[in-house]
DNA sequence: CGCAAGGTCGTTATAACGTAACATTCTGCA
DNA sequence: TGCAGAATGTTACGTTATAACGACCTTGCG
């Protein structure tokens, strides 16, 4: 599975993942399996969960020997390509001040952000 | 359904709307119809949507003279609570930034931030 | 060895969220 | 009135996710 989202290169769901392990890899998989094999790979911070497409993507930290920093997403709107960056420490102190403020604790540093990617903003800028 | 909203005074599911339409309000929807209502009170800034949940939420500023900003959401991950805030525009400016710096361009400046609530936070410091 | 306790994995069924597609009704206008 | 197009109702289905249960297998101990 993990070689399934490391060679399709981009966020799967769980059921793209199966039909992908299915048709490239020849292993059958069932949708309970899946998710449990995704549970495995989210706690060793191998593959990551978008929470807000519901999708899976490899670590693009997978072969790093340096530990895993909680991970931001950039995700294009248009085309749903994910990139994952590290953001400056700057930005998650700021936002973990503002959290602060409002009373709250901050729970999880991945943050997940609806962006147009390069490409996209182009063909926008052209078509419009 | 906005008033199925505000008198819950939290974020729901279409089907929850639904239900507390249909029990409470003594209005039978469709899920579809739902989600029509749902797409124009979006439209009209009357109901965020919360892309990491897929719940929906009175805005917060339906009474509110003033303009509708893009609203940030503290969601405790453990109770499950909204609060909408606007955060700093230090914030949104930073996030924006390193946004651009990916070569991204950012596309909504509403951020789903996971959280705990100073609620949850106690119990949790409590019984740890 | 033989058996019980507990874990993993396969399987089925179903819940929850969302939308496509088409029928029906309403509305405005020639 | 009659037609076009919009709004709404209805059915069915697609997608994401989990509950529940049983088969099997390991492991530790008498």
């Amino acid at each position: 599975m993990l070689e399934a989202l490391v060679k399709s290169g981009k966020a799967l769901s769980a059921y793209e993942i199966r039909d992908y392990c299915c048709n490239q890899l020849g292993y059958d998989l069932l949708p309970m399996s899946v998710y449990r094999i995704l549970e495995f790979l989210e706690n060793n911070d191998l593959v990551h969960r978008l929470n807000t497409s519901s999708k899976y993507i490899a670590c693009s930290h997978i072969t790093c020997p340096h530990d895993h920093e909680p991970p931001q997403f950039l995700i294009c709107k248009s085309c749903h390509r994910v990139e994952e960056v590290s953001m400056p420490d700057r930005v998650i102190k700021t936002v973990t001040q503002a959290t602060r403020l409002a009373g709250f604790q901050l729970a999880s540093k991945q943050l997940e952000i609806d962006c147009y990617c390069t490409e996209c903003t182009l063909t926008k800028d052209t078509s419009a």
